[in-house]
RNA sequence: GUCCAGGUGGCGGAACGGUUUACGCGAUAGUCUCAAAAACUAUUGGUCGCAAGGCCAUGUGGGUUCGAAUCCCACCCUGGACACCA
């Protein structure tokens, strides 16, 4: 027998699984297709770090199992090249990113052969390359011919770092997701799609979709729908109106001011004149103060304006106040007040010694500490578990209601009178797609000072990115590519005229929003998709990525691919029919990352112990939809469990027939083990179940022929490259990843005896062992129990109350009170 | 603050109403060796005991059940997502 040596058969495999092209299906005649996918990485040339190939090698392990399961089975790659990440990498190490991405397309190309996935190599996308963007540019066409990009001046999230523009799905907790700097606020002319016009659909179709529930939650939250009113408040004088919208309109009883935001246009019909000066002065404040002073210090501010308006329920005179808390960007940007039952309002009526009037309460009264002298009750809206057993109070004729009969009722009269109307907001708003960066499609727009907004033909396409040797962002608002005369300086396709182009790039999510239905169709230049090819291998089968991209590229792509369902391209609205989020692999107890220095290279593993123990050790050491910790004493492992493997062909033989029944359900539970649990990315149990049945085999004498066939086939996935090498040395011919995955019988699983443990009292006192015949015998099998020396010992002097047998799984006897 | 995961040996984790600690790492002892490494074999939750065996252990406190790591309630931690969204 040879030795086991990784290095020599791994790179052997892979470049006689790429010549053979043995992981390229079909895409014309494949009978059985399988679109199985994993997010593709950006790259950066420093490569990708073990939590990358820990994700990969999960789908890879998913897809390999779906291929021996006869499958017609596409698993392509790609490079979502295009972006800030990769441009940052190329600014660091100050490299021009034209350059740079093909040294890091080598380079991940060559890390992601190492690995040894099926990936079919005849069909690799790269967002960066003008065949692809090309398209990417088609899209932003389509959707401007439709009405849904539309270009408008508006404050949008500025990061300084960046220098660019940010979508609202790119602000973290007021941070720039990438480089974690505050936001500011600046006022600029911008690209938006209006993803806004299909909230509702977005929502309504989440709960037809089988994705990771925790994905579909985060959507749901960040679309962020919320169903009230929409109520009017004239001012004292009826000269001004402004409106509020509210959930919580039970509590209108309550309001005992009114709080417009400081950048809210209405704010300045409510001035008096001799409050101006300081309203003025408190609004110029807070517009000078940034984002992140304002996420530091989040007490209430604000100053009276010395206007009133008209409670519309009760006629109540309620003062007109200014302040930050509340926001411009969401509602009306005005609030009504009610310090008895909203914490924020509280806040503030507290700071400037408002009335706090409260206006519900438990249907049995306040208890003591419920309501606090200041008059606060966490309302239901805060702490739900009351809603249904509160009551309204001081409300005129609906004091007595429950609050959810209150809310009827008030939003009938309030729509009765006019004085306002039901409503539903979302926190949703439209996709800003625009930055001031120069690695990026261009925009495919052109602006003519006589024709105005004109498109850029599509027999233009693709606007090519010109090479710029200065490619820093300017931070002045525009992309780099506004330095570029020969870039910007174009004839009007309209009129011929002098015109200009528009010189932002798009956001990178728009080129990954997409580039699924780029895969198969990848060898036509004249189309970005054959409608034959995506109605075959569309909508992708499984898809895995990471949880991280819930709200951003998995809205973007269901948002983009039901606007192509409507421009009639796409005969479905959603693109994946299957999600699941992988966890997240974690070193030395932490978020892998540079400045922790905690980075994990997997190519010296690779080196030293081969890919195959490698994938099989990150895959057994958690479960793969919740990662792990990374542990480098532990891969010794793994790498001795191959050994064992490939050690085990000195025991083979044909000469031993495979009759023994605990050899036939050792095999057979544990193929069915291993299929239930690849299912369900169970991949680190799966394992387990391998080396068990393992351990069995190496306590044998003489290993069956049959049997080690099948443990190689189970072991495919996990191993591709010694379980190949394995299929030949024991005389089979063609690539074992392209056999059939075993079948189990569930006749062989039934044990002969049956191990029944006995409680007393619910404790286990003694383990039977009944024979399979008469294990549906109660009264035989509770006899045997109770004659068992170690169960009387515990039944002696005590009478049994009460027996309990569940034939198969337990005996149990109750002799205590 | 809200939402979502989780808290089980020295460690990563199994089990997810029915024998807690599968599988792996580590540790200890042994075999082999001049020796070491590797490999192989055995032991390995705590505690009392010479042993048989007992008792105690799944974050804490209650509850449901013949039986709870698992289901319910409250609380405490840890990780993640969202967050002045009215």
């Amino acid at each position: 027998m040879n030795k086991y040596i990784p290095s020599s058969i791994e790179s052997k495999w892979q470049k006689k699984w790429k010549e053979d092209k043995l992981f390229s299906p079909d895409m014309e005649v494949a009978k059985n297709p399988y679109y199985s996918l994993m997010m593709f990485p950006y790259p950066s040339a420093e490569g990708l770090h073990v939590g990358n190939m820990y994700a990969f090698c999960g789908s890879d392990i998913h897809s390999r199992f779906k291929m021996m399961q006869d499958l017609d089975v596409f698993e392509p790659i790609g490079l979502d090249g295009f972006g800030i990440h990769s441009e940052n990498y190329a600014l660091k190490v100050n490299q021009h990113p034209v350059e740079l991405s093909k040294i890091t397309e080598k380079r991940f190309y060559e890390q992601l052969m190492m690995i040894g996935n099926a990936y079919d190599w005849t069909r690799t996308v790269e967002t960066f390359k003008p065949n692809y963007y090309k398209w990417t540019q088609w899209l932003f066409l389509q959707m401007y011919n439709k009405g849904l990009a539309y270009r408008k001046k508006a404050s949008v999230n500025w990061c300084p770092k960046d220098l660019t523009v940010l979508a609202d799905e790119q602000v973290i907790n007021g941070a720039c997701e990438r480089c974690g700097s505050i936001v500011e606020k600046k006022l600029l002319e911008q690209w938006f799609f209006k993803i806004t016009d299909y909230t509702e659909r977005l929502l309504g179709n989440l709960d037809k979709l089988d994705w990771s529930e925790k994905v579909k939650i985060a959507q749901r939250m960040w679309i962020g729908k919320s169903e009230g009113v929409m109520l009017k408040f004239n001012s004292e004088d009826k000269a001004a109106e402004v409106e509020v919208f509210t959930t919580a309109l039970d509590t209108v009883f309550g309001v005992t001011f009114l709080v417009v935001s400081p950048e809210n246009p209405l704010l300045q019909k409510f001035i008096k004149e001799d409050k101006r000066e300081r309203v003025d002065q408190y609004v110029k404040a807070v517009k000078k103060k940034t984002e992140s002073q304002r996420m530091e210090n989040r007490e209430k501010t604000g100053v009276f304006t010395g206007g009133y308006v008209i409670n519309p329920l009760n006629r109540e005179k309620v003062p007109v106040w200014v302040a930050d808390y509340v926001l411009v960007g969401y509602g009306t940007g005005a609030v009504m007040g009610v310090p008895g039952h909203d914490a924020r309002d509280h806040e503030f009526a507290q700071k400037f010694s408002l009335k706090v009037k409260p206006v519900i309460k438990p249907k049995d009264g306040f208890k003591g500490a419920d309501v606090g002298q200041d008059g606060f009750w966490d309302y239901p809206e805060i702490k739900n578990q009351f809603a249904e057993t509160s009551v309204l109070f001081d409300s005129a004729q609906y004091s007595g209601l429950t609050s959810k009969e209150a809310k009827q009722k008030m939003s009938d009269y309030i729509e009765d009178n006019n004085l306002g109307k039901r409503q539903i907001q979302y926190h949703l708003r439209d996709w800003l797609i625009s930055r001031q960066r120069y690695w990026g499609p261009p925009i495919p727009i052109i602006y003519c000072d006589k024709c105005g907004v004109v498109a850029v033909p599509e027999k233009d396409l693709p606007v090519e990115l010109p090479y710029v040797s200065e490619f820093r962002p300017s931070g002045k608002g525009q992309s780099p590519l506004a330095t570029s005369a020969d870039f910007y300086n174009v004839k009007c396709p309209n009129c011929g005229g002098k015109a200009r182009r528009e010189t932002d790039v798009s956001d990178t999510f728009l080129d990954s929003s997409w580039y699924f239905l780029r895969y198969p169709s990848v060898e036509f230049d004249d189309k970005p998709f054959d409608k034959q090819r995506v109605k075959k291998w569309l909508p992708v089968d499984m898809y895995i990525g990471g949880a991280e991209h819930s709200v951003l590229h998995l809205l973007y792509s269901r948002f983009i691919t039901m606007v192509l369902h409507d421009l009639g391209l796409l005969q479905f609205e959603e693109p994946f029919s299957k999600f699941r989020a992988h966890g997240l692999l974690i070193a030395e107890g932490a978020k892998m990352s540079k400045s922790k220095g905690n980075i994990v290279n997997p190519d010296d593993y690779i080196k030293e112990y081969g890919a195959d123990t490698l994938r099989t050790y990150l895959m057994f050491l958690g479960p793969f939809s919740e990662g792990g910790d990374f542990q480098d004493k532990a891969i010794g492992g793994s790498y001795r469990f191959l050994q064992r493997v490939w050690a085990l062909q000195e025991k083979v033989t044909d000469s031993v027939i495979l009759s023994e029944a605990k050899d036939l359900q050792m095999m057979h539970k544990t193929i069915k083990k291993v299929t239930e649990d690849i299912e369900q990315l169970k991949y680190n149990t799966a394992i387990a179940a391998m080396m068990e049945w393992l351990n069995y085999l190496s306590r044998k004498e003489k290993v069956r022929a049959e049997e080690y066939k099948i443990y190689i086939l189970l072991l495919a996935p996990f191993a591709p490259h010694i379980t190949e090498e394995l299929w030949y040395i024991i005389g089979e011919s063609g690539s074992i990843h392209k056999e059939s995955w075993p079948k189990f019988d569930n006749k062989y699983l039934e044990e002969e005896e049956i191990s029944i443990p006995v409680q007393v009292d619910g404790k286990v006192r003694d383990i039977l062992l009944i024979q399979k015949d008469i294990i549906d015998n109660r009264e035989v099998v509770e006899k045997i129990a109770m004659e068992s020396q170690k169960v009387q010992k515990f039944l002696q002097g005590k009478s049994v109350k009460k027996t309990v047998y569940i034939p198969g799984k337990i005996i149990s006897f109750v002799v205590s009170n």
